[in-house]
DNA sequence: TTCAAAACGTTGATATATCAACAAAATTAA
DNA sequence: TTAATTTTGTTGATATATCAACGTTTTGAA
């Protein structure tokens, strides 16, 4: 096989980009709230949930894309954190409702502006058309691996 | 803040593609090689160190993306496994040249055709100016948060 | 209604990412 | 040359991803 360009390496391109997004989240929340303590993972359970009146874990995973037992592991310390709660389901024993906690919506609330920022910095010079069709691109090589 | 469609959010666009790649590489994997034990990380360690006549764990980790401590122990799995080799180094005792041993060149050789198959899966119905555009706004977010 | 199947969440094992602290060695500056 | 700085790699702590196994509960089919 001819060797690939580190560059052409696609799968090395959309990690380091995903690690950089990550990484200036974090600049961003470490700049203006120095001593709180969340993960850019963390912040993406937490908004999702705020964004839905109401959801179990699963719906959780689905919403953030990720797996029922990082839900699970990771549910556990926003719920030690104080900012999201299991409550029960009437007529479903196996499952929980995750809610947010006032401290919970008040976190939101003050983060997201931080998250607009990360999210407007990246697409920076990006216009909506050209953004489009990166979400095109993106989405049908997904749809090819799926 | 205005609400974000799921799919508008690229980190999570970009997330569950990389994810899926990477499954889908351990699908072609598995089922070509049932036995084998390698993850989709470690391919892309052995595949990067086969493509250079020498490197230290420094240059690994630059190559790859990764960090040096991801390095540091993904490469004792490696070694432990007898694919890769830590040498020493005459003028530089703080360094390690990592090469390939002959076992792990072989392993190179068997499982380049799956990983090009799990690229051009991904990409099939994409034209090169595609990629391309894709390539070039993936480069340009990664500039941007840089 | 009963029983098999599916759904939901948890846990264990393993691999990886990140960041900080560290030791040893090499390099640079004074 | 000596001393400060940088480089290289390792280790510890913590968070997350993945997959399989599992218990409990619910659902659906016979």
């Amino acid at each position: 096989m001819k060797d690939l360009v580190l560059e052409d390496v696609y799968v090395y391109l959309l990690e380091r980009t995903i690690r950089e997004i990550k990484r200036d989240f974090n600049r961003r929340l470490k700049a203006t709230y120095p001593d709180l303590s969340i993960t850019s993972d963390q912040w993406v359970i937490l908004k999702r949930i705020s964004e839905r009146e109401a959801l179990n874990q699963r719906e959780v995973a689905a919403v953030t894309g990720k797996d029922p037992a990082s839900i699970t592991r990771t549910l556990d310390l926003l719920a030690k954190k104080a900012w999201v709660e299991r409550q029960e389901i009437a007529n479903d024993r196996r499952a929980y409702q995750v809610v947010l906690t006032d401290e919970g919506k008040d976190l939101v609330e003050r983060l997201t502006p931080l998250a607009k920022e990360t999210r407007e910095a990246g697409l920076n010079g990006i216009a909506a058309e050209e953004f489009d069709q990166f979400k095109l691109t993106l989405n049908k090589i997904f749809a090819n691996v799926s």
